[in-house]
DNA sequence: GGTAACATTGACACCGGTGACATTGGTGCC
DNA sequence: GGCACCAATGTCACCGGTGTCAATGTTACC
């Protein structure tokens, strides 16, 4: 075609509609097309989508007019080849609990939909012998732009090694700071469990249990250690025999509802470490025939869907897990700055909701 | 380098050998890395990885091993560009339940692990001005191989009619065939509803009462008309009174649950028709000092995990989520197959899982 | 007027594969 | 022996962008 020798000679509105009309097969246009269309290069039509500040400003208009008149959509596969990298952000998670997998996953969707980067899940199970492998294939094959992770493969040494070692940007989700500020969020677990401690403390409770998570996350540590700082500062000790090694499941919670029944002295209260535990301890109590929170006040951890399902309705502390995806999300794309002054809002602090779970010790 | 005469002439794991000495710096290897240390053409090996038929015994074994030995992985991205297609699925939902979306992503990724597909997420809004134009750049702009498609977006044929526009395989997941037979996963929701009537009119219930989902969903109409149709085989009725506008929450059943309450005369039974609104029917009765089952027997439908967690344990119709997302992957890689007599399986039947929410009605 | 410095833009190879078509060396058969 | 045919493999352009570096036109300044 012929190229005109000055911008202004260019009528781009014209062009889009020589387009549109020319185009009657309904071909996807490339950047070929646009950059013949404008009468540049492919390369600065490259540039204009890339945000180069190498453009003209009135090319750059002018072309972002074309651009969006006759729909072009850069080619994702087509670029990610090019710069060998791709628009991908990969989750990676091996979270016993959907409903939080999937908070997070909408909570990063909400960053990602304004992007055009695209999420692809991950689940895996940490147990198995291939999972590091596993991990690594995934993240080189596909070229993944950054990675999120969650509890408890985010505390996983050996995967951040990995992620550093293939220069792939990577946000961990968990209970403290196991790397650079800027690379995780926190989610501040101590702090909810004292909230509980202190909670059932104003109702009177003195004799409290505890069941504690799954031993290889670091949540239930904090979660317990949190608690038993609150309960030191009301001056309430936790004796041994209180302490209940579950497992996260509801099924543990079930198991260990019973037998928390047969302490002697029984509690008055206990503190499952989260929700789904401590659904299975309201429901232990209801086989047993006996009335929460009458017969026990629980608290529970997280705020998911089933403290409010169950009955009593839990009270619980409040994990903001799609507000934690966003965070994750945007922490994300902020990987590379340099500029380590502007470090983004990186931690949450659970809050506790109270319900009906709970209530006033009685001193009969 | 020097290329070999003949096959014979090439030994494979010297070759491998040579690659893994001279590569210190630990660079991917492609598939010209492949074809020069193999001495054929890149071509060659691009068949031996795609399986075609026109290559050599003797070569493609020898080919093959040397891939496995460097440890060659083709760069999904470049396949793509080169063949406009690309090695992802998307999950297009716009369900409100999170249970039963984890559990199809589950029972997709069953299947996608083990052919190098990865599946991308992509809840979306049906009621959005956006939501087609969205799907369609979704679809368009990634290229995907395929799609698979939940209630309720699943049922908008404007959905599936830009599908086949886009020539993209696509499996439908919903109650009722709404499409030719091998894009459909069907989960025949009406028998699951007949189940639940068979069941609370065995146990002597007359006066049932039901609560719908939201009516933008085919499941809700399909639930209700088996319901019915089960009910009318034990010449029962359902009086117009007893039918109740639900929205497939938690707070609906929660709402309605209160109303059946005052209805008069009060039934004895509800079919609630999914666990949510079941669960939001219990704790109605709890909040108003009722004790289920007794005051009302209640039957759920999907069996997602609140079924388990609430009390009394929900009576409910087994919706099984993981095996249709499996089905529907399965499925998705047989969607050009010509030979139409080998339909796979795509039909799931509900299953009632009999717990404590319903009890024999007493004629006091 | 000449030159350095800058702002813009373009040329071209390349990313790592695949598609279409050509080539090669047997084999079977008349 | 000549020819058709097939199996096995290769050639080369191309998919749709980006990186590198060179080229151009403008402006500032001595």
């Amino acid at each position: 075609m012929v190229r005109a020798r000055r911008k202004s000679e260019v009528d781009y509105a014209a062009a889009a509609r020589q387009w549109t009309e020319s185009n009657k097969d309904g071909r996807k246009p490339t950047m070929r097309d646009v950059a013949e269309l404008a009468g540049v290069s492919k390369k600065t039509v490259s540039r204009v989508i890339n945000d180069s500040p190498l453009v003209n400003e009135a090319t750059r208009k002018g072309i972002q007019g074309l651009i969006k008149e006759i729909g072009y959509r850069p080619d994702p596969q087509a670029r990610g080849l090019a710069s060998r990298r791709s628009y991908l952000v990969g989750l990676i998670t091996d979270n016993p609990t959907p409903q939080y997998v999937v908070n997070i996953q909408h909570g990063i969707l909400d960053v990602l939909r304004k992007t055009g980067y695209e999420l692809v899940v991950h689940p895996c199970d940490r147990k198995s012998e291939t999972f590091l492998d596993d991990a690594r294939r995934f993240i080189e094959v596909q070229k993944l732009y950054g990675v999120i992770l969650t509890p408890s493969v985010s505390e996983d040494e050996r995967l951040a090694e990995i992620m550093r070692e293939l220069g792939c940007a990577y946000i961990r989700i968990a209970s403290i700071a196991l790397d650079m500020e800027r690379r995780m969020i926190v989610t501040n677990d101590r702090v909810g469990g004292r909230e509980a401690a202190h909670h059932l403390a104003k109702l009177g409770h003195t004799r409290i249990a505890v069941i504690v998570g799954r031993r290889s996350f670091r949540s239930s540590h904090e979660r317990r250690a949190g608690f038993e700082e609150g309960l030191a500062e009301h001056g309430i000790t936790l004796p041994q025999e209180y302490v209940l090694q579950g497992d996260y499941t509801f099924e543990s919670g079930l198991a260990l509802g019973a037998e928390i029944l047969d302490l002697d002295p029984p509690p008055t209260a206990v503190f499952a470490s989260n929700d789904e535990m401590a659904a299975g301890v309201l429901q232990a109590l209801h086989v047993a025939g006996q009335t929460p929170p009458d017969a026990l006040s629980v608290v529970g951890f997280d705020d998911f869907e089933t403290a409010t399902r169950v009955w009593p309705r839990l009270t619980t502390a409040r994990t903001p897990a799609r507000r934690i995806g966003r965070l994750a999300a945007e922490r994300l794309f902020e990987f590379d700055d340099e500029d380590s002054t502007a470090v983004g809002e990186n931690e949450t602090m659970p809050q506790l909701i109270e319900r009906d779970s709970t209530r006033r010790h009685r001193t009969s």
